[in-house]
DNA sequence: GCGACAG
DNA sequence: ATCTTGTCGC
């Protein structure tokens, strides 16, 4: 995938914030997005070594098949502290280098933390979306901001995510019983259609496991397939792809 | 002033 | 994010 690195980089939390307010308003909030989507991504964010080393896990699948397509794992030390509401700062540099080494380049990218849930409406997914230009939604496993009504414990159910009297995103229980999802746009998506997507990347790698899914990969990468990269041909006409 | 607080 | 204990579901 074609990644531009940002050529500077904030290195105080004064200067992060005074980026994210100088963004906010760059972000596009309604569908921009291909009307064929065929790769969507999932970026899972976190860190090792007590938070010395900042992890970056990607997988690709095929949409609506949800067959992996391709991965990529990126660690690095971490430049910047976690600090809630500037979790982008912290991780964004390795998720820029793990999608950078991607065969196959997305239609739209589910990345783990917030979207627009977010206090200056630039969460993680919006931050990563304008710095890659492409759709992204936020999956987050757990509340930043926002109140919501009480949710059904069905499978399905959801209820929006809100912030005074604007919707900022929705709370989606993906499977029945377990805690819900906190969903909201990130850049070039609208949250029906960020919810639809979401909804149809749930089945086979349910949200926010899609993102463990490369952990896996990266864990089991010694033992199985130590690479399943597999290239689907654009112009296949009829299926023939068996495995 | 006090609690809340993606990962 | 991490750790622990207890409970539930496949």
């Amino acid at each position: 995938m074609n990644v531009i690195m940002p050529e500077t980089w904030p290195q105080t939390p004064a200067a992060a914030i005074a980026l994210q307010q100088a963004l906010r308003s760059r972000v596009v909030c309604h569908d921009d997005l291909s009307p064929t989507v065929q790769f969507v991504a999932g970026v899972d964010v976190g860190f090792e070594s007590g938070g010395t080393i900042t992890r970056a896990a990607v997988v690709v699948l095929e949409f609506p098949s949800l067959q992996l397509v391709d991965y990529a794992l990126k660690k690095q030390p971490t430049t910047f502290p976690y600090i809630p509401g500037l979790l982008s700062f912290r991780e964004i540099p390795a998720v820029l280098t793990a999608l950078a080494a991607l065969t196959i380049t997305p239609d739209l990218i589910l990345c783990d933390g917030q979207g627009l849930a977010h206090p200056r409406r630039l969460g993680i997914a919006c931050h990563l979306g304008l710095l890659v230009n492409c759709p992204t939604i936020g999956v987050a496993k757990s509340r930043l901001i926002g109140r919501h009504a009480e949710l059904p414990l069905d499978k399905g159910a959801w209820a929006p995510l809100q912030d005074g009297e604007e919707t900022i995103g929705a709370v989606l229980r993906s499977r029945t019983g377990t805690r819900p999802l906190y969903i909201s746009p990130g850049h070039r998506i609208s949250l029906p259609t960020a919810l639809h997507y979401v909804q149809g990347c749930t089945p086979k790698y349910r949200l926010p496991e899609t993102t463990r899914l490369a952990d896996r990969l990266a864990s089991n990468r010694s033992r199985l397939p130590p690479l399943k990269p597999v290239n689907i041909d654009v112009d296949a006409q009829s299926g023939n792809q068996s495995d």
